[in-house]
DNA sequence: CCCGAACCTGAACGGCGAGTCAAACGCGGC
DNA sequence: GCCGCGTTTGACTCGCCGTTCAGGTTCGGG
């Protein structure tokens, strides 16, 4: 009720939000040329608009580059959040949500480079305060996601009982991380398939469960 | 005999190469300011020269910070194989080699942040073809130092036999990665003792060998 | 003592890109 | 039909910074 959707089938570019339109578009550009050789023209031109309207929306560049930055890891989050949901079974779900971190895996998902972003991420937090406290939030969602994962397998009886929930977030993301850089930077020398595996082993190995032998 | 230094004694700033002095001062710079707001005249003052002669010495801005990151990079692993051959033991240069991957713990080795000028690295690295070239080498013998210690350990049966030491190096390198940059970023949740005492622990296990009771 | 080469300076140039602004547009209400 | 407001435009300003350059300094060798 709070806007008729009848008219604007007519103009097509006028969406619901002009603002999110324009996040997305951010991120994407971010994604493709990288945070430092972005520029308002480039998100302009991807959304089909002019410059001036980039800042009639944001206040300034540098708001609008830290909130696609989350948006579109709020994105990733959403889809993430959406899987587990379809899934009982921890063991599954841990699987799962290793699957939507290999880069370049999934093809209908994250478009190429989920981390792409996140390498963007940590080195602006690394100055910008602002940046910092957004990724202190992401940061936390992701390795809770983890641990949230590791205590529902224990209250299902499918993990043992073990180290510490958080910890085991903390060591099973930074695994993650570290390979997903390894397969970002792509030298051949970890594949994609090659993370899936491993990412697999590691956390089975500190979890403290055995994977099925058919893994071929 | 290529370069006298019997009068160079009087010409106190003159040192033998004014190019690395340069690198050393475009590393501290980009340390401390991050690569995206570091300006030709930030390396210059920190130099104590004009802005006129880094570019004489290097041919583009966008050249020196590349040399500068591996240069910087370089620095840290002649260190590291320095501590290394000063003990047989592998599991002590493994411990080592984690001692001084971790941002923080050894305050009279890398600066505040040697892992501040990876991330730079890995940013850069997805764009710039040139960066990426320099990425795989140093990425490389990162990982290869950390495989090098399995091998030596399986040799003097300190290690047991047991999955490939490349991946190892490829598996323990990602856990030391990861975690480093959540010490980095540092909200607290992973401090560098945490992150000493874990990347231990994963290491011993993926390794297979047990850690001394005594980790008080 | 002079010359030339290497080293160094800092002012000047030029382009680029963020942010501004006055004007236009279009749409819903009166 | 007209008004007014939210939206959109694109030309303009302005400061910044990489790069160039003409000249200065130092120094060693002849």
């Amino acid at each position: 009720m709070a806007k008729e959707r009848a008219k604007t089938s007519k103009a097509p570019r006028i969406t619901k939000d002009r603002r999110q339109e324009i996040l997305a578009a951010a991120a994407q550009v971010i994604t493709d040329r990288g945070l430092a050789e972005t520029r308002i023209q480039d998100i302009a031109e991807a959304c089909g608009v002019s410059t001036g309207l980039i800042l009639y929306y944001f206040e300034s560049k540098d708001r609008l580059l830290v909130e696609a930055l989350t948006y579109a890891n709020d994105q990733f989050y959403l889809r993430l959040s959406r899987e587990l949901r379809k899934n009982p079974s921890a063991r599954e779900q841990l699987d799962r949500l290793i699957e939507l971190s290999v880069p370049g895996l999934l093809p209908e998902f994250s478009f190429l480079d989920e981390w792409a972003l996140w390498v963007e991420i940590w080195v602006r937090a690394l100055r910008d305060p602002e940046m910092a406290k957004e990724h202190e939030v992401l940061n936390r969602r992701w390795r809770r996601s983890i641990a949230d994962i590791v205590r529902h397998g224990r209250e299902t009886g499918e993990f043992p009982q073990g180290r510490d929930a958080d910890d085991l977030g903390i060591q099973i993301g930074a695994v993650i991380d570290g390979l997903a850089i390894q397969v970002l930077m792509d030298h051949g020398d970890v594949s994609p398939e090659d993370m899936l595996r491993v990412s697999r082993e590691v956390s089975s190995t500190l979890i403290g469960f055995s994977l099925e032998p058919a893994s071929a």
